[in-house]
DNA sequence: CACCTAATCAAGAGAATAATAGAATGTCTG
DNA sequence: CAGACATTCTATTATTCTCTTGATTAGGTG
C-alpha cells in the first residue's frame, strides 16, 4: 500500500480514498447495482426488493445493508416490514451517470442489449423527442408498464398505468388504429419489451420507449406523483 | 446468483448489471480513486502516477489497466513513455459527483478531514463567492501549488503558478501586506494546506481554497489553458 | 548490437467479498 | 403469550481482489 518513503500525509490520503471508495464499492457488484435501480423507482420491502433482483431474501438483506453502510439507502419500519428508500435523489443521478458512461464507454454492455433485443422481433423504438411530438399531437397513448405503485411514486404525465400482468385483459381498451408506446424503468428492465410483443401479437401497432423514467425528469422536468422521496 | 424461478431475462439482466458494476469496481479501489482523481488534473506517466500515488510502478500500471478495461482511462504512447489520460470528462464529472456523495453521506469522511486540519495549526478558508469578491476588489494574491504540468493543463484565470518545492524560494515576491490564497487538487490534497503553513510562518496571511480547480470550473465555467483533454 | 529504461506480465500469499443455509431477533395477531 | 412472519445474524465455502516480487517486453541510445 505504501513506500517507505517519507510522506507524513500519506496516512492522511490513504484513509480519505478509503471513504471515498467505499461508494465505489457500494455500486461494484452487479446485485447491488439491480437492487439501487429498482429502489430508484420507489421505496420497497426488502422482500420485494429479493424477488425483483433474483436473490434469496437473506442475500439480499445483506446487500441492502452494506448500501446503507455506504450511506446510500435509508429504511423505515412499517409494522413487520422495513422499507429501503434510496437516501437521497443524488444516489438516483449517481445511477443515471454511472450508466450513461457504461452505455459510452463499454461495447460489450451495448452488444448484450442488442442480442437480447434480436431475440424479440422487430421493435420500434422512441425518444423523448418524438414522444413529446406525438404526445402533444394526440396521436398516442402512452402506457407505463410498471407496477402500480411504481406509477404512484412517480410517472410522466399523459402515461396510464397498465402493469404488465394486467395487459392482457385490458388490451380492449386500445382502439386499433391508434399506437401505444410503453415503457417501464429503464434499458435493462425488460417489461416494456414485453409489453410491445403483447401488444402487437393481437395487432395494435406498439413501440417501445427507450429511455427510462428517470431520464425523463432529468431531460424534461416534472413527473407526476411522489417522485423519489427523501 | 439467482433463483430456479423460470425467468427467461434473468440472465439478460444479470449480464447487463455486471457490465454496469464495472464502472463501479474500477472506483471502488482506494488506489484506482486516488490514480483517477490525479488523472483528472492532466495526463501523466505510469511512473509519475506511482510515485504521487505512493505505490510501485507495477502495482499502479495493473491499476492503470483495470480502468482502461473499464473504459475510464485512454493511453498513448510517446517513445519509452506511455501517457494515461482521462477518456472522457464525464469521468472527472463522476469523480466529483462520487466525492460529493461521499462528504454528504459519510460522516468518517468529514472526520478524516477535520483531524487532519487540526493537526495543522488553525487556517482560513475561503470559497469560491469570497475568491471571486476579492479576486475583482483586487485584495489578494491567488496562487496554484501544483506542480507546473498541471498549472498548464487548466487553472483558475487570475492564478499565477508557484510549485510548492519553489515557494520557499519566492517568498520575497510576495508583498507583506497583501493576503494570499493557496488552492491545488482539492480536499484531499495536502499541497494548499503546506502552502499557507509556509507563508504564516514568514508572517504572510494566507488563506486555503477549499474547493478544487474542477468545481470551479463546474460551478463557474472557464479554466485557463488545456482543460481536460479528451 | 549491447545496454538502458518504462512499462507490463506472471505467479503467489493474504485479505476481502458473495452466496448459502440455518439460527436468531423483533413485531404483530389472535 | 403462542404462533406467524419479515428481517437480520452467524458460520462456511468458493471466488475474487490487492499487493509483492522477479522476469519479460518494447522502445531508444551509444
Amino acid at each position: 500500500m505504501k513506500t517507505d518513503r517519507p510522506n507524513p500525509n500519506r496516512a492522511f490520503k490513504d484513509a480519505a480514498y478509503v471513504q471515498l471508495a467505499r461508494i465505489g464499492k457500494a455500486v461494484a457488484s452487479p446485485k447491488r447495482f439491480e437492487l439501487l435501480d429498482l429502489l430508484a423507482q420507489g421505496p420497497r420491502t426488502v422482500e420485494a426488493l429479493a424477488k425483483e433482483a433474483g436473490a434469496t431474501v437473506a442475500n439480499a438483506s445483506q446487500h441492502l445493508q452494506i448500501l446503507r453502510r455506504a450511506g446510500l439507502v435509508e429504511t423505515e419500519r412499517h409494522g413487520l416490514f422495513i422499507t429501503y428508500r434510496l437516501a437521497d435523489v443524488s444516489v438516483a443521478e449517481l445511477l443515471r451517470h454511472l450508466q450513461r458512461l457504461a452505455e459510452n464507454r463499454l461495447a460489450e454492455l451495448e452488444r448484450i442489449a442488442r442480442d437480447f433485443l434480436s431475440r424479440h422481433g422487430p421493435m420500434e423504438t422512441v425518444n423523448f423527442r418524438e414522444l413529446r411530438q406525438r404526445l402533444r399531437n394526440d396521436g398516442v397513448t402512452l402506457i407505463d408498464v410498471r407496477p402500480s405503485e411504481e406509477f404512484l411514486a412517480g410517472h410522466i404525465p399523459g402515461a396510464i398505468s397498465i402493469p404488465l400482468p394486467q395487459l392482457r385483459a385490458r388490451l380492449v381498451e386500445f382502439p386499433q388504429d391508434r399506437q401505444v408506446i410503453a415503457y417501464c424503468r429503464g434499458p435493462y428492465c425488460v417489461l416494456a419489451v414485453e409489453a410491445v410483443e403483447i401488444l402487437q401479437a393481437s395487432g395494435i401497432r406498439a413501440a417501445r420507449l427507450a429511455e427510462s423514467v428517470h431520464d425523463w425528469r432529468a431531460e424534461r422536468g416534472t413527473l407526476v406523483g411522489g417522485g423519489v422521496r427523501r
